[in-house]
DNA sequence: TGTTGACTATACAAGCCTGTCTAACTACTG
DNA sequence: CAGTAGTTAGACAGGCTTGTATAGTCAACA
């Protein structure tokens, strides 16, 4: 997505690149730490350097950025973290519904949590025909597929119900911690055990 | 909280009170179903058909207006509906901590399921120094108190434990019916049972 | 009957929101 | 060398935001 560096050495490709590439990392790390709504145009504008007028060129709307952002944010947070981090701590495929828990409870530790965007985004825009709650609501469901295949790799009967079982754990756990709960993930975990333990 | 009624026959407090009622009133359902952020003033003055000057006579600033529908939510939501239908649906005080259960797949399943305004102004509204956060994880609280009660109703050796267990639960299930999980509050029924057979 | 207090309607301030537009600058390309 | 495409800075439009201020209405009450 961001690696496609048309190769024509120190081409004109390099500056329409950064620019693009320091709008949409700024606009990461705003509308992720503090949610999609609460962050303007200019605030976006003012923290990347870049002018008005070049963001626009990028990203016809806010709109479009906000859809960009949660794609980045899928290959961030879900594929090259959750779902990395939690293989690598697995020591086989039958752990990693249970792994992803201990992956969490790293992440509610960590300096600054700053909660899932997809559930975030998805209770801020609640209009169900708007592109952007489509969007946040289809990402959630990614990792609702990753978590069947977990599933099926832990010998669930019914891969499929486990997954939005363990689902209903996982965003009630970010939910806990949002509010304070620092044993979140561990106690999402010792659920996790006792469910995979019955329905295998 | 809205019953003290001034023993003053029809005295001037009718019309006072009646202005204060039709403001809270259209602001809880907004707020509701939209979240605090998204309902500007304006909308609220329209839709009360009041002055601006009366509502800022009532609630001096927009925060003082969401803290009292989030008092009013804890008092029709949460103890009102959730409690009293909870209490209702069980057999028997044991089986309160799984009846909850129940009591949300009837609210999932209504016509206009408007989600939990405590975790959605909890997201909304991130700075923990802002009043309305602390308020909106305070009444979070009020609801995990009264599952430690019904934990230990269901005999739960740890009920503090079990209850942040089973507000995980609620939570989750909450996300994932916003998500158009119609089945969640089922999937994490059963998961409820499950963890107070082996928690008790 | 005159005063008080809550109400209405509306204008306004000051700021933020998204998005458009102009004008000038820079750097690569044919 | 001229053209083109991306950039910058900033003004501006139009709308929405919270909150204040002004002016007048209405009803109760002493």
């Amino acid at each position: 997505m961001a690696s496609r560096e048309v190769g024509v050495g120190a081409g004109v490709a390099q500056p329409q690149q950064a620019a693009r590439t320091r709008i949409l990392e700024t606009a990461y790390d705003l509308f992720s730490h503090n949610g999609v709504r609460a962050v303007g145009i200019d605030r976006i504008i003012a923290e990347a350097n870049i002018a008005k007028a070049t963001l626009y060129r990028h990203f016809p709307s806010k709109e479009d950025l906000v859809l960009a952002f949660l794609e980045l944010r899928e290959q961030r947070w879900t594929r090259d973290w959750l779902e990395t981090e939690t293989e690598r701590r697995a020591r086989s495929p039958k752990e990693h519904a249970v792994a992803i828990f201990d992956t969490l409870d790293e992440w509610f530790h960590s300096a600054d949590f700053e909660g899932c965007s997809f559930i975030q985004t998805l209770l801020e825009i609640r209009d169900p025909d708007s592109a952007i709650h489509r969007a946040a609501a289809q990402h959630l469901g990614v990792i609702r597929e990753k978590l069947a295949r977990y599933a099926e790799q832990a010998g669930a009967r019914d891969p499929e119900e486990t997954s939005y079982q363990l689902q209903i754990l996982l965003m009630g756990a970010i939910v806990s911690a949002a509010r304070g709960d620092h044993a979140a993930a561990r106690r999402a975990r010792t659920f996790a055990e006792l469910l995979l333990e019955t329905s295998s």
